[in-house]
DNA sequence: ATCATTTATTTGGTATCCCAAATAAATGAT
DNA sequence: ATCATTTATTTGGGATACCAAATAAATGAT
């Protein structure tokens, strides 16, 4: 095993995806600072490092662009951390929303085929526990056209897919409500007052606040997943 | 999760605790650098810096030995060593001579219970692929009562259960000559001239070297585990 | 006891990642 | 255009973990 493990790159790597997709049009050491928590003068010196190694390009605007050897390291990463949550909970019978943190360490194991093993062991899942898709062996993602509870038509039907946010908070805040992915969801009405939306899932009615609604994403009931 | 991972306090007391079981009297500096093949400087600033956190003490003739704590955190790291072998074997189907070096990497994974579900997944597995044995959650070993093939008498059956190298090389041998843990073995002489011995091993008769007789270890057939 | 070899230790580096504090540059609101 | 705020960058450090080369100390064989 090589002695230096190189954890940083990778996690760096994985936020600057996270921030390209999320469409931030300029990324900039400041977001990237901020999404990895640490101070601006690390990551500036990092990002360089990075840039040294070929896996991002600085514009001339200073912001910051993976390169696609960079991408595509990322969504390695990315399929080894979903992969090994769907262990987590479909074998060692975590909750889906405590194999987070374990995972950002699994996904930094070395190996050329554990990972492929354990897909297969796994059944080739498609989606993680979060309902994120899992990144193919050549770095293929599928892409989703799930919307915000906040975008759906009221009285239709909608299967809860995926989460805006990942956060700890938000996911125990999930698992207390009892929403998760595969879930029907209805949207019932808005109440004007506070923008708080009135919704039904799987069987119960409840009061989400427009937050919360804005971070859970659904596809149409009997849309292609 | 802390960003300082402290795999080498890891591994430095992990080749500790198995210098100590190789009944090394003394424990020096040189021994342990040649075990972690590393610069005796470097060992030396290393065995510093545990003496400080407490895992080791030195003693006046500059001799080494961990200290309680150290060596019961060493076998929790042995623990989780042999439980992923198990897991890397029996569910994703390597060989258990291909295992060691995943381990390496899997074993210093931090989690309050991980390594204990995964044993709960695993059925409680005594010994791990190379037959050595799995220490439980109180870090309590079983102490094997197994000999190197070369105290066997001559005519009696035995069953081998581990092996004293762990080297790549070794393994590699044992898998292509087909002797793993648990099959049946017996010596049926020893040549005068070089000591290498005549063994019947499963159903196959073979001519071993004394090194590699010394490395196998059995039990006689029928003892308790 | 002497001398050669081995072992232990010191010294001065390196690489990876991280920080705080100071400064410089860019941005934005008036 | 001016000034305040935000962002980027520089500078000087720190921790972990490693090395090579020089020196000191211990060991062992004669
Ligand atoms: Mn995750
Ligand atoms: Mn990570
Ligand atoms: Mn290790
Ligand atoms: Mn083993």
């Amino acid at each position: 095993m090589a002695h230096f493990a190189y954890y940083s790159e990778e996690n760096y790597l994985k936020a600057l995806y996270k921030l390209e997709q999320k469409g931030t049009r300029k990324l900039t050491n400041a977001a990237l600072s901020k999404m990895l928590d640490l101070n601006p003068a690390t990551v500036l010196e990092m990002v360089r490092k990075l840039e040294a190694r070929e896996l991002v390009s600085l514009l001339p605007d200073r912001s910051i662009q993976l390169t696609n050897t960079g991408r595509q390291k990322a969504l390695v990463i990315i399929r080894k951390h979903r992969l090994w949550e769907v262990f987590l909970v479909d074998k060692l019978h975590y909750n889906w929303n405590e194999v987070h943190e374990l995972a950002e360490q699994l996904e930094h194991i070395e190996s050329a085929d554990l990972v492929d093993r354990l897909e297969t062991f796994l059944g080739f899942p498609a989606f993680d526990p979060h309902g994120d898709p899992i990144p193919d062996k050549e770095g293929h993602l599928k892409v989703l056209q799930s919307i915000p509870v906040t975008d759906c038509t009221p009285g239709k039907n909608y299967l809860v897919q995926h989460f805006a946010e990942t956060s700890d908070a938000f996911l125990d805040y999930l698992q207390q409500v009892q929403v998760k992915p595969g879930i029907r969801l209805q949207v019932n009405g808005i109440n004007a007052f506070d923008r708080s939306f009135n919704v039904s899932v799987g069987k119960r009615n409840m009061v989400i606040s427009e937050k919360v609604a804005a971070n859970i994403l659904v596809l149409p009931e009997g849309a292609n997943q």
